[in-house]
DNA sequence: TATGAATGAGCTTTCATTCAT
DNA sequence: AATGAATGAAAGCTCATTCAT
């Protein structure tokens, strides 16, 4: 018996015992993106740890280095995929079908159900602005991230000036950042304003009314007249 | 004389008149509670540095910890800090002598006012979402932080169904959601929704229009009628 | 109402809240050395903390300096009243009124009730060693200690050796070598021997079955013919 | 040539040709324990200094975390090797070819030899001892660890009551304390036992003397009856 | 493409001790 | 005789990152 084989796992940089390693780079590079994306969002970009993100994948963290060359660009990287597929959601809005109140409503309820659905991501987002958009602001991919779900909004503005549904003259950009706040301050802010008020704003029970209320204050806004 | 100004910085190992050490531990407690509010703001709880905190003070790192006992009751401290100021300002809010419809205004554009000039504690709200509300629920002061601007809201509210200038019936959580969503949001997301839609938020230019908004929108959600 | 009233203590130097400060000196002095006693024999001379020892006293720590000037030197103040306390116990054995036989045993068996009920002085000289005596090698006190025991074991060896009761030849040090070992380690080992054997050396039932032992043992010793 | 000698110190910023980074994980490993035995031994668990080890070593204090993980389990490693090397030794214990006497005595002895050439293992007991055992129990590989000794004086003791060589009814841990206990002793309390008597338990020239007393002492014990 | 070992720099924290009254 | 505030030095430990194959 050899020496060297008396004692395995010497340092804590072993590589998984587990499942074995991946051999598809692509899934590996998607792996720990995956797993970057939840690490990145529980603890902020600070707190997050290279080592804790390994060790939750199925590569090393050595691997983490030789595809994302750092820290600072493996967030990147989640950055990107993560509004890259929010924005592929937003694609998919179609309420042309819709009348324009019904139309505005459902924009702002899918709005809702996206933002509770991709929590992780409202975190980064969060996380992004504690630190001034300051890798936002490096990503050359987006830089040129359009928003597709203000272009929904432009055109159910339209057809409601058109039909005379709306009657309060305002922009696409308000209203999304109406219903942006709103949907994305129920998540991001669940903690203090539960510590605060003693309640849960993603309990089940309540959720329809908080979903119906995105919807009321979106459409009593556009639809009531200006005070003069 | 400008003699004794331009020689302020002698040599690099004259001690320097300066540092005047503090003898009062009120104030250098404050010293550093301020200083540290700005570092955990602006970097998160990982990403503040404690030397750094020290560096801006007039005293050392040893009297963080002399103070605190550690970052994260530092940081704890902060944010008690932070919210009772909040607190107290809020209990200033007096609106009981305008009518339903301006009062109401009026509360949400001074809550967007107060939103604008204490971004720091936007920020670290922001922070203490992404760790989940673990430091403030360890927090012993805030868990007994009430909301006096619950308060002001439902008085507001029980004289607009009473005079009949409100005609949605809601509670006066919905209408502090509403309100504060909005107002955190504009501050918090400055950074990406600059980046995604080409505008600051913060931008003195549209201040008063991003300012009426808030009131409009709680104005028409409150006096127009449900629909069936 | 003052501001500096507003928050009391500020630092964790505060002197003790509860019982009364101590206005006498002397009481003052030795309320430190025996919590002092106690802190060094359960951490080490190392891992003893001046706080801690200042916390467990009436008075601060600020004091203990005051009193002791330094660490180092209260350690060695702690050594020197612990010595000294063992020596004068040694003082009072009287066994000259019985025959040698049952003198050596009772002075082996006082020796193993002396070292039970002074848990914390074996500890201290065990600590005492590990620092290879540099503290008693420092102090002028220690330097002049003598060990009255020997003079008693002397004594009864004198008579043993004149009745014929003893037979074997050999010196009042060895006696209090082999004596001393076994008391000494008894207490001193207890926690490896109990882990490593599965039995607690001070269990209050095996008590007289050890005490015995030891006076077999050197009784044995003495009364036997060496071998050729 | 003795030039290449005179320079082996280049410049301060030159990387030394010396430390030759180690490249082999076991040595580095061992290394590291063998340093850290004696630094333990000389200075106590909270004594002993990280940097001081590493700086013994030809690797670097961060190494040292990354074998090791923290302090503690340095300690508890270094102390699980201790006793490991020590029960092997007992283990090469071959007595059985002697006749009962000859062979308790020369189990005493080489127990005496065995404390003497192990005496930083001595003074680590002892630590464990101050710290009432804590680590020991922390460990796995420790709990499972027997006494090899045991059984030699098991063997022996069967033996001598068979050829009716010994009179006194005992037990193999009776035997191995009062043994253990004197050579333990001999070696942890050298130093308060010198300068209390004023002699060198191990000066060499006594070496024989004390030797010897062991085997007395044990034999002495075994073969005479018990008093009634 | 992959990896176990290694590491410098810097972080939080601790500790005995002194200042200034 | 007594003390609250302050502190320099150093300790243990962490982290992103690179070496060498």
């Amino acid at each position: 018996m050899r020496r060297s084989q008396m004692t395995t796992r010497l340092g804590p940089d072993a590589s998984p015992a587990g499942p074995e390693r991946l051999r598809d780079p692509e899934r590996t590079r998607q792996e720990i993106l995956d797993v970057a994306l939840t690490e990145f969002a529980r603890s902020g970009y600070s707190g997050a740890r290279i080592d804790e993100i390994a060790s939750k994948t199925r590569t090393t963290k050595r691997m983490i280095y030789y595809y994302f060359r750092n820290k600072e660009e493996l967030y990147i990287a989640v950055l990107e995929q993560a509004y890259s597929t929010a924005r592929d959601a937003e694609r998919k809005l179609d309420v042309d079908h819709l009348e324009p109140v019904s139309a505005i409503r459902t924009l702002a309820e899918l709005t809702f159900d996206h933002h509770e659905s991709h929590q992780d991501f409202i975190s980064l987002v969060a996380i992004e602005n504690i630190h001034r958009g300051e890798f936002i602001a490096k990503s050359a991919e987006l830089a040129e991230l359009n928003a597709p779900a203000l272009l929904v909004a432009e055109r159910i503005l339209q057809r409601g000036y058109t039909t005379g549904a709306f009657r309060r003259p305002t922009t696409a950009i308000d209203v999304h950042l109406l219903i942006s706040a709103y949907c994305f301050f129920r998540i991001s802010n669940r903690y203090t304003f539960g510590a605060l008020f003693g309640i849960d704003l993603l309990d089940q029970a309540t959720r329809d009314h908080y979903r119906r209320l995105v919807g009321d204050m979106i459409v009593s806004y556009l639809t009531s007249a200006p005070e003069e």
